[in-house]
DNA sequence: CGAATAGTGTCTGTTAGACACTATTAA
DNA sequence: TTAATAGTGTCTAACAGACACTATTCG
């Protein structure tokens, strides 16, 4: 670092500097496949497009505070219900018409009763399924029809999946989609609507059971119609 | 986003706003082991510690080209010459005493000959071992000293090779530390040192054969002791 | 009992690790 | 010829996909 930028370092008014701001994808499942809670815009730029829920950070706020708050202000969740991990900074000169703004784009995993305490908490939230196509994400109601999305958000959410996707095997980020009892068959749906694909039913049980992550609760499911399965919790051998 | 956050958007001196640098970790192979590149600092904070290169982002700078002009002025490489991406977002409020700065960490790949010029065009810049200690790492000189890292910098190295090492199988990254023509072994030994394990020789050459990455270019190593190992050169059969 | 899903046994093909072997070059 | 490394053949163990089978529950 050199004189002047060390100068620059203690003058805030001596240079401009970007705005800088969270924005969450809200990610469950629902109906067998990924989704997405949005915002509708009313403003310019982007007017009636959806929108990733978003805000600028703090001067003297964490960046994973200032992610909690908007998961807090916007979908009613808090971080001990939520999975919420940093995805990637987007900060294109023009990714946003009105001003240069850096945002630094977060996952949040919800659960289903997460996912639904979201969408009555905040009537403003649409939820939305994911397809990838490609680089971009597309969104759709559950009507049928396709929302635009404004800004680089269908980028933002198409990284989400593709982490997520990445990740699903190798780690327990799985489980954050799922509720505190989950049958096999539950997790393999899970799986199932992250990847895009079907897998087979014995390999997947045997993997996940030599993992060492399930215990078994000796509870079962209530309610089925037919034989209903045991309920399974995650339990992390080495908390990482 | 409500009126508030909209008026801020379009008035820069309405709040504060923090400062945003990008910060690089130039990683190499030196001796069997990653090593990046580092600078002294002189001043306070952190005066006599090593630190990564890093400068602000420009207002009208896209943020790799932030970083790409980082690696011109301190290491003198050009980003044809090297492969870049963006690691994570630093942006912890007490990371800087001075004031709040959130970095963007880039992780930038040398090969011998980047890794050389850079130490030739910049004699400022201090070649370190990396050694990973858990979730932090720890940086020696070639001397064996023990240098101590500035700001939060031994953690952004630990993220690097964790990142590295994670991408090393599936994707083509680790071909960024090589030569255009290079040998198996030299590809192993490049893989061993991210890894920081040794790895079966037989199973790596066919891992590696098979993944159709791979042109045998039927030129063998020149000036070697003993039999002269073929050269190889990467192909990204689908560029991605 | 029939329907439907839970859960298992087993075969097969692929792949990684281990280890010994052959091949090639320079001195 | 010897030293040293390149490169290969082959055995074995681990594991995933496929598929058929048994088990359990509800109505």
């Amino acid at each position: 670092m050199n004189e002047s930028e060390f100068l620059q370092g203690y003058d805030p008014a001596a240079y401009d500097r970007p705005s800088l701001t969270v924005d969450l994808v809200l990610l469950g499942i629902s109906q067998g496949a990924p989704a997405v809670l949005l915002l509708r815009r009313d403003d310019h730029p982007f007017a009636g497009c959806a929108a990733l829920p978003g805000g600028f950070v703090g001067m003297d706020e964490e960046l994973d505070q200032a992610a909690g708050r908007v998961l807090a202000d916007k979908a009613g969740l808090f971080g001990d219900q939520v999975h919420l991990e940093q995805l990637y900074t987007f900060g294109a000169v023009n990714r946003d018409p009105r001003m240069r703004i850096i945002s630094i784009a977060w996952l949040a995993l919800l659960d289903e009763a997460a996912f639904a305490a979201a969408l009555a908490g905040n009537p403003a939230l649409i939820p939305a399924k994911v397809e990838m196509q490609g680089d971009a994400a597309a969104v759709t109601t559950p009507d049928g029809d396709v929302l635009p999305l404004a800004f680089d958000h269908a980028q933002i959410i198409a990284l989400a999946i593709t982490r997520l996707r990445g990740k699903l095997d190798y780690s327990d980020v799985g489980f954050a989609l799922l509720p505190e009892h989950f049958t096999l068959r539950a997790l393999q749906n899970v799986h199932e609507a992250i990847l895009g694909v079907t897998l087979n039913k014995p390999a997947f049980r045997r993997r996940m059971l030599d993992k060492g992550w399930l215990v078994a609760t000796g509870l079962r499911e209530q309610n089925t119609s037919y034989r209903p399965a045991e309920l399974f919790r995650f339990s992390n051998p080495i908390s990482s």
